[in-house]
DNA sequence: ACGCCTATTGGACATCTGCGCAATAAGAGA
DNA sequence: TCTCTTATTGCGCAGATGTCCAATAGGCGT
């Protein structure tokens, strides 16, 4: 259609293709799909795009870095590490779920067919890890977290979060969305030797406000 | 080819679509693959099943259904709740991780697009969420573990390893193997008000040994 | 030895997939 | 206004996919 400059037309394949994406699942979008969604040919996609795993992951990247980006600002306008923590939960549970966890799950089993779509899963994988290490080790140098391996703790509520996250978006109903928060904080404060439920626990209603 | 019974060769083409799927992952698992890992034409399979999806879930549960069997008995030949868990552990990161992960990966990522694929990935991982619950109670029973609310509990186990799993399967090197089993113990331990590393570790020779 | 049931064949069918390429046209600069 | 670069088209290609079906043949019971 309407002749666009490289940058710009760029831009609108990766956003035409991540509403397909969360509309479908990343695993079953095809190039046709993504043109028919811009209203132009096929071929386009291709002049801009070496093949279709380039494409996804940048669709990909789009969204998972944006949640990403907007998570660690949330955590920045927090003046200790324990609201810092609470942000991290709250802002975790809030894109993840409301959004589309389907497209962690197509990211992660397609990361081993698709090298740049599995190199970008990777990479924002160990950024959200490093967030949470990060805040970690602000904890312990506050005084108000005891743990000996920050990386590890890290790595435990990250892959706790999803674990579970993972069974409410492939099992519907068989963990009711709205615990996944307080069983994943609850494991946090007995990792870091904070008391059951010292960390406030964002409201239903503070969540659904800023997921509209 | 040679004329089998109904029920030798639909345990035939389960075996075969198991065999391709663990090779390939099962969302690459093919009515073709199938038949000719079998050596027969592509449609006898679907004299058997009515669809591919059937096929697959099939298969799936013929995998995962028997790793959870063999860690069911291998429990139960345990005389109490910690060695019951500890056998757990090592049994799960055993089948989990020199198996094919990925096989689980793909029954998630497909479960919403695939029906009886998804009924069979959320009956397993049920199963396996009662096989902790169970014996997390027996603990508390036992008067060794103090667990308020072993569902939970369970649920944050059986997602913590699946989650760290996972990390493995889809991005290699990140989290290192062997290190897996450590953590989701030291988590449970903290869980289960244990002192770290009170539950013995098996150690690498002893897993590597079975698994071969 | 014969007949019948049905396991098995082998390919047709319609659809989808990523990718490439020659042709077209839009728009900026001269 | 003309030219030239290049964004865009539209279709072709080769291969894959699930599903279905008429034809074939293997083997059990008579």
């Amino acid at each position: 259609m309407t002749r666009l400059s490289p940058t710009a037309r760029r831009e609108e394949i990766v956003a035409a293709a991540l509403r397909v994406a969360t509309a479908k699942g990343l695993a079953n979008t095809t190039v046709r799909d993504v043109a028919a969604e811009m209203g132009t040919s096929s071929g386009l996609i291709h002049h801009y795009f070496a093949s279709m795993d380039d494409v996804l992951a940048a669709a990909f990247e789009e969204a998972a870095g944006a949640d990403l980006a907007n998570t660690e600002a949330a955590m920045r306008a927090c003046s200790n590490a324990s609201a810092r923590l609470s942000t991290f939960f709250a802002s975790y549970t809030r894109t993840e779920e409301y959004r589309a966890f389907q497209m962690w799950l197509d990211a992660w089993a397609e990361a081993s067919r698709r090298p740049a779509l599995g190199a970008t899963s990777r990479r924002l994988n160990v950024a959200w890890h490093e967030l949470i290490a990060t805040t970690l080790i602000e904890g312990v140098n506050e005084g108000v977290f005891v743990c000996h391996d920050p990386a590890a703790t890290a790595w435990r509520v990250l892959s706790l979060l999803d674990g579970l996250s993972l069974q409410v978006a492939a099992h519907p109903g068989v963990i009711e969305r709205a615990i996944v928060l307080d069983w994943a904080m609850t494991a946090l404060e007995g990792e870091v030797g904070l008391a059951v439920r010292s960390l406030p626990r964002p409201s239903d209603d503070e969540g659904r406000a800023v997921a509209s």
